[in-house]
DNA sequence: TTTCGACCGAAAAACGAAATTGGTCTTAGT
DNA sequence: ACTAAGACCAATTTCGTTTTTCGGTCGAAA
């Protein structure tokens, strides 16, 4: 094991166990110290890897978001038509979304108006909206989605990411959503 | 004039008021005494006519929400396909909604959290989700949307409120939606 | 190179006092 | 009888101040 990736699994242990905390406490009630604390460091420490808090708590969302999209690419390439890779796309993502974010109950109502986070999501959005636009662009080559041109793919792969946020907003209210998420995948897929 | 009417046209005076004062100063900020001086009254005469603050907060949000709909059922009876009078519904909701959210920039971020506001919004759900179920049973007793079965479609109507609901927050962030709008209501009625 | 304890300043929590404010009640004019 | 208003109350909010906490830096040591 050389220095590098030495470097990079603590670095990633670091941030598995701010995962751990952030759960607990939510994202204003940990402090730098329950996370050094649980990553078994001082604090300083920290700050050899990371240089801030805010950087810590950017690098795990980002962690659970990734291991969200491999998911989800890994669903979409077990089908082969571009409607049905969308369907998967966005299943899975409310899907798994809902289910990771359960886990961080106090950090979901941290999230709002704060200038970086704002960022954050954006830089999110921007990388869902890329992965949907590439299906969108395949399909559309391959005259599956007939009626858009192509300019307006962007738009609406624009479109269906704020479908999608919105839905995991409403949709973490109830429990039944299988069946919901069904209607959704198939509405936006073919239409009522 | 009876002394019925009289009293509703003062009770419209007053929310009438409300509406001004919420608009500059928001939810909280804006007192009894504000609202009272605005309708030209004193405060215990707003309690002659509605019982609490929240019930005159009520009564204009579901006032303003009428208003909406209204707009919405009007545009929705100058087209004769179920299909065309869903996509005709969800773009009025989308644009007025947004048009009459943006007059009231400080009650929009005072909405989180509070007990019976979630209820409020919840009877505009289902109000707006019985609207939807109505297009939708016609639609479906007329053949147009082939592929729900009955039991299925007031989940349906659910998804779709959801879907409106999550937009009206993601649309509020940019501005050329008009094609963006065109693009949600295709897409959802007609499929990508 | 990596780790840590000691330290700093800014931000936030704690707290008690004072001012507001939602709501009631009695009174008065019509 | 009906409508409106001012005085009043209790509860919440606000405010000014003190205290504590916490993110972040630094120098030393292993």
């Amino acid at each position: 094991m050389n220095d590098l990736s030495k470097d990079e699994a603590v670095k990633k242990s670091i941030i598995e166990a701010a995962k751990r905390v952030f759960q607990k406490w939510g994202l204003h009630k940990t402090t730098m110290e329950d996370i050094a604390h649980e990553a078994g460091k001082g604090k300083s420490t920290l700050y050899y890897y990371y240089k801030s808090k805010d950087e810590i708590f950017e690098a795990m969302i980002t962690d659970e978001f990734s291991n969200i999209i491999i998911k989800a690419k890994t669903s979409v390439s077990k089908v082969s038509s571009s409607k049905e890779k969308l369907k998967k796309y966005i299943a899975t993502m409310l899907t798994e979304i809902k289910k990771t974010v359960s886990v961080y109950p106090l950090v979901k109502g941290e999230l709002k108006g704060n200038q970086y986070i704002e960022k954050l999501r954006k830089q999110l959005d921007d990388k869902e909206e890329s992965i949907i636009m590439e299906i969108l662009k395949e399909g559309f080559e391959k005259g599956e989605f007939n009626f858009f041109n192509e300019t307006q793919l962007s738009k609406a792969a624009n479109v269906i990411v704020g479908t999608i946020r919105g839905l995991e907003l409403y949709l973490f209210l109830d429990i039944d959503d299988n069946e919901k998420i069904d209607i959704v995948t198939r509405m936006i897929a073919e239409g009522i």
